[in-house]
DNA sequence: CGTATCCTCAAACGATCGTTTGAACCGACC
DNA sequence: GGTCGGTTCAAACGATCGTTTGAGGATACG
């Protein structure tokens, strides 16, 4: 059960967290299990997090913090270029996201967030909103300057349902699952062309 | 905390979990919080049921056997017409989705469906592929007829990008909300007819 | 060496969980 | 009236949960 031996106790515990909480969701997740599989004490968590749910806030914000940093840097450098194309900018969206739901270690933070979503939905919608509403209403912008043609609302609809498939590819839920013979770069890589490629089709119609 | 206070127990207790969980995931609700609510007494989930855990899978099989009734009988029309569409095929894959998941008394199912998703994953993966597998099966070959300038694999990965803007919407998890002012009724035309655009244009662009 | 600080440990706490039990209730049928 | 199957009830069961406690180890500095 246990679990990378090296690392400081908090590193141990964040990576076994993440990799439990996504297995087993929050609740079905016990500090028991997690911190055995960690190979630290039982009572470390509430010593360095103070409590489970602390825990659980602290693996949100290492992971949004990074995403969020990632898909801004990526859209300046596409806001910096000469021309801007859709098919730039919703890169720039869709590749960090996709880059985030499999980490180094193979665990998977879609199905944390998947989870969060299903089981907090309000307040995490909040908290959010609050932390990382700012990377949205940018990308949201670009995509109006690029997209005269289309109302407020008929742009919130569809980057409401890109945002819905980029999840749904994100958490591996559906029928498409990556094959034994693909790496795990190249299904990525796959998978960012597919939705990129919908995506430019389902915001650009008329 | 009591609800409707007609009906037999099952049925009081059907309805009380569906709510609950919905709200408080199947780990969060408790069967003293869902019998309270039921107003019935906490044995009678063991009593009718089994186990909490057959009480879910009862939940499930409830609502989904009527989404699939309803999208094969909405797909046989469709087959029927002198000519078929994709916007009714698509129709008859969403509309019956979208109605699901509002049912009459207010209570999210598709944050019951959701929940599970994350929860159980690979356990609710098979259960769905088993039991509602076919129902995909007859969309995806109508889907392939429609549009026989797309490779499977390719239309394999449009059908899952579907789902997940599909699945997105229903959840009620984006940044789309209805309005105070729009009746459900209303706000989930608005929601299919946007749907199904953002899916004509997905699948069949080039 | 003494001690101060940070950390780890085994053990226990009270609360809550799903489930079981056995008695009580109730309408139907002889 | 008697009894019998189906249902409801209060009470208890053992298990597991997140958290707290206080003793002990480890390291650095005087």
């Amino acid at each position: 059960m246990q679990v990378n031996p090296s690392g400081s106790t908090k590193e141990r515990i964040l990576g076994a967290a993440e990799s439990l909480f996504a297995q087993r969701g929050f609740d079905g997740a016990s500090l028991r299990q997690l911190t055995s599989a960690a190979g630290v004490n039982l009572a470390a968590v509430n010593y360095h997090f103070g409590s489970k749910e602390k825990l659980v806030e602290q693996i949100f914000r290492r992971r949004l913090d990074a995403l969020n940093n990632s898909r801004l840097q990526a859209l300046s450098l596409v806001e910096g270029a000469e021309t801007t194309t859709l098919e730039d900018v919703l890169s720039a969206f869709i590749r960090p996201a996709l880059d985030l739901s499999h980490d180094e270690s193979g665990s998977l933070f879609m199905r944390v967030l998947a989870r969060a979503f299903a089981e907090h939905d309000d307040t995490l919608r909040q908290f959010l909103s609050d932390n990382y509403g700012h990377v949205m209403r940018q990308f949201t912008a670009e995509f109006a300057r690029l997209l005269p043609q289309l109302t407020k609302q008929e742009l919130y609809w569809r980057i409401d349902l890109v945002s819905g498939a980029l999840t749904h590819a994100m958490s591996g839920f559906g029928m498409i699952q990556r094959k034994s013979g693909v790496s795990e770069i190249e299904h990525r890589e796959e998978t960012a062309q597919h939705l990129i490629r919908f995506a430019v089709a389902g915001l650009s119609h008329p």
